[in-house]
DNA sequence: CAAGATCCTAACGAATTGTAACAGAGGCAT
DNA sequence: ATGCCTCTGTTACAATTCGTTAGGATCTTG
């Protein structure tokens, strides 16, 4: 796998460099950005790993962004800001950060905690080939799913793929950016109807109610979400 | 689900009962240890959520058990500390630590943190993806409100946005800036009915009376309110 | 009550997503 | 080699989402 990628929002370029070179010596990829606006396009085709956001932004109150990052998209936010009272360390966490850092920081302790988030952003050691959800049981070694009432339905390796995709990351956002970077999706170029194809006949599969999808939701512009409990087995 | 349970090691009293307090008011379940040995031995029969690791502990130096446990239990640990060397941080980190904080410590962050951890460990389930409110639910993760008489009414990302971010703030006023903030922060001009027409949407699914709304009122001039009890639930 | 600001919402359209149908690539038995 | 599968990306078109527009309704102020 790539290595990690980690953003870095912050309106001053010495500090976006000072981070960016201790990360990078640490061995993870980095993108700065000066702006709110520059960060979320930017989020649409890439998902990093962990976010560092500046609240001090000029052209927006850093908050609402954490906000949506961390609740819609799931990414791992650290705070990294001047504002150094505890109410505003506990209003940034509240609202979803990972962490909060208070400048003027050390990059080493910063590098440290980016190291801590993704140890546990990361999967967890992909265990079995086996998961039980929503009744239905996937059995990956044999490409075929059983549900409780006795259907037994078969897979192929690329729909495997995908519902792997979903069953490892459940209840989270997964941008189509991602799912692109996990399989082996090449094609960057707009025209990529190829996952929604897959997905299209995963839903089917699971004999999912197209107008009315309970385990795979699309989230319009985002990607898509895997509800339904997971649990894997060896 | 169970409360979340967090483990408190600290051989001050003081330090485990304020910490117990501030907890059990946010709603944790808490259990206090002096020595690690006590604690270890109770690790056999639980899993705590997270757990709060003094480093200064009389019968054994708490790095090597922090270490142990990120590692070999997959807790989350947070460590608190009269350790303040960003040296004594980063080893810290470094060795599984989820988190550092220094003493003194504010109760309510050392809260905020928790909960931080917890959120990510969880995930959705603490999140509160159901509402009651007016006689409806709002199932957040199935998208769809379900009203008492029966009616089953699907909403799509973007209204649901805006039904969370009033559900989350009952009979409070929100500021069109607030909006535009925590929701898709595109509108630089000031030419938004995008805002409006999301509201609208919203009301007509709600089955407010346009003349007469009931629930999301509208406040001339300074943004909207929302009417009605609201309880979450897990 | 008039004027202007603000808000509501039907209608439109661009972007995004769903999926049936098609086509090429292998695989496998005949 | 030939013919019949299955797998999977591509194409084409239908459906959905959601912001924008525009005109009318409603509110505040003087």
């Amino acid at each position: 796998m790539t290595l990690p990628l980690v953003t870095i929002l912050d309106d001053e370029p010495a500090i976006r460099s000072i981070l960016a070179d201790a990360l990078q010596e640490a061995g993870f990829r980095t993108i700065g950005f000066a702006r709110a606006t520059e960060f979320e396009a930017a989020l649409k085709s890439t998902t990093p790993d962990v976010c560092l956001v500046d609240l001090g932004l000029p052209d927006r109150d850093g908050l609402g962004l954490v906000h949506r990052l961390a609740l819609e998209q799931g990414a791992a936010v650290i705070i990294i800001s001047g504002r150094a009272q505890v109410q505003d360390r506990i209003t940034g966490l509240e609202l979803g950060a990972d962490d909060y850092i208070i400048k003027p920081f050390d990059p080493s302790e910063v590098v440290a905690r980016v190291r801590a988030r993704i140890r546990k952003t990361r999967l967890p050691e992909t265990q079995g080939n086996t998961a039980d959800f929503a009744g239905w049981t996937a059995h990956f070694n044999r490409y075929a799913l059983t549900h409780s009432d006795g259907r037994d339905v078969s897979f192929s390796h690329a729909e495997g793929e995908v519902l792997r995709l979903f069953l490892e990351r459940p209840k989270r956002l997964i941008s189509r950016a991602m799912m692109q970077e996990i399989l082996g999706g090449a094609a960057e170029d707009s025209f990529d109807r190829a996952m929604d194809v897959r997905i299209s006949r995963l839903r089917t599969k699971l004999g999912e109610d197209p107008k009315n999808p309970t385990l795979i939701k699309t989230i319009y512009g985002a990607g898509y979400i895997f509800l339904g409990d997971v649990a894997w087995r060896g």
